[in-house]
DNA sequence: GCCAACGTTGGC
DNA sequence: GCCAACGTTGGC
């Protein structure tokens, strides 16, 4: 990879800022995983904890596709900007949440995420990326002049990650919240697999899980007439 | 542009 | 460690 240069387009406020991926950042170590397990039920709690985190193996990451100014700079970042960059690739950098974080240093290389419209006119499910770089140091954080930039932080103990993603394709159809949000009910009130669906359950969550039953069900619908 | 929901911060 | 105040998210 060439020496990084952010391409300086962008996606979601606390969500995600994309710049050209690369790979001459330092792999994030996961240095303090091991917790020591003075309580039996603590180390159960552990292993669920894992078993529970391991059986995601698909997201959802949200984006803005609209221009909007933040701190001088213009966050938009839809999915037409990720496929204009070289590789069709940027990193998902941006992200300042904890849960959202997390859910991003369990991604794994090759799984697929929706690439998800926010704070626009029309919100929804756009198209597929997958993950081509598992988590490492998202080296805004350190930069001043950058939107997120987080003075809390420190160069010998980075708070936030990112990750690489790439294109895959669209979508055959742009699948609105609103059509998701009426699955949603629908399988609430009488079962069916968008019942727990982090969009809904976890409304505000910039990087969410989605369970394979979930994942197959939504990209199902790209097949489907809108409801 | 409003504002409900909810995550974060900081005083105590 | 509680919780009120504050800030952010993101649909509408």
């Amino acid at each position: 990879m060439p020496p990084k240069k952010r391409t300086r387009s962008k996606s979601t406020r606390h969500d995600a800022q994309l710049c050209e991926g690369s790979d001459d950042v330092a792999q994030l170590k996961t240095g303090k995983r091991n917790r020591s397990a003075a309580v039996t039920s603590d180390v159960e709690k552990n292993k669920n904890d894992d078993a529970i985190k391991s059986s995601y193996s698909h997201w959802l990451m949200k984006s803005e596709p609209e221009s909007r100014i933040e701190n001088g700079v213009d966050v938009k970042f839809g999915i037409e900007d990720l496929k204009a960059l070289p590789s069709q690739t940027g990193c998902w950098d941006g992200v300042r949440n904890y849960q959202a974080r997390n859910f991003m240093r369990d991604m794994k290389v090759g799984q697929q995420a929706f690439f998800y419209h926010s704070n626009c006119k029309e919100p929804g499910i756009a198209g597929l990326m997958k993950i081509v770089k598992e988590a490492y140091v998202d080296h805004t954080q350190f930069d001043k002049k950058d939107v997120h930039y987080d003075p809390s932080s420190k160069a010998d103990n980075p708070k936030w990650s990112m990750v690489d993603v790439q294109f895959e394709r669209m979508t055959k159809r742009f699948i609105p919240l609103t059509e998701l949000k009426k699955y949603h009910l629908q399988h609430k009130a009488k079962g069916g697999p968008l019942k727990d669906m982090a969009l809904f359950t976890r409304a505000r969550l910039s990087v969410q899980p989605l369970t394979s039953e979930e994942f197959d069900f939504v990209l199902s619908l790209e097949n489907e007439d809108p409801i």
